[in-house]
DNA sequence: AATATGTTTCGTAATTTTGCGAAATACGAA
DNA sequence: TTCGTATTTCGCAAAATTACGAAACATATT
């Protein structure tokens, strides 16, 4: 891989990241788990005006992201930050604006 | 306003500045503006693999979320970063990730 | 086995995004 | 005034996003 490709990689991967908090929902549950280490599906859902599946399909876009995981514990599910790659991510954002 | 719509405003700018960058093509541009400065359209024409009235779209957009500006220099024009809103930008994604 | 709970998936609809080629635009030069 | 150049706007189509309510799921409890 050449580094022209890489670039091309680092393009994607930024974008992709850019695309997961390109919504104002989304960037509120990013910021309420940063701040609050994790919490529950129905935690959200008490505080955001959506539907409850409007608000899953919002947790899966940032799943599919890679920027928060969600772990089992019945009958609810705990999300956290996934925080690799939220680093990762802080990092991108930060070479492209400039350290 | 208080501050509870502070915050609101704050994630919808957020969100605004994130979709912006969230398309690879328009990371590239970035990029490229933040590394050389300004350049024309026709610049990144040559090295894109899209259609002229893609990029011209893709310009649109990123001036329409505030990152960058054009200035006409007949029969070019000549695009630059915004530099107060790519700060902004800058300190709001710092923030959001934790300085 | 039946029920209750928290959450996701499905089906659907409206809107937005992305992309292209063709035509239009704006102006300087011939 | 006509021509050339750089770029945008228009018209369209395909795909993705956003949203909702209803139904399905998985499992703990009764």
């Amino acid at each position: 891989m050449n580094s022209l490709e890489i670039l091309k990689t680092e393009h994607e991967l930024l974008a992709k990241y850019a695309k997961a908090i390109s919504h104002p929902i989304r960037v509120y549950i990013l910021y309420f788990l940063a701040k609050q280490a994790c919490c529950f599906s129905g935690d959200l859902d008490k505080i955001l005006p959506i539907a409850r599946s409007t608000l899953s399909q919002h947790l899966k876009e940032l799943k599919k992201a890679g920027l928060i995981k969600g772990n089992i514990e019945y009958p609810k599910i705990r999300y956290c930050l996934n925080t690799d790659n939220w680093e990762e991510a802080k990092k991108l954002f930060e070479n492209f604006f400039g350290k």
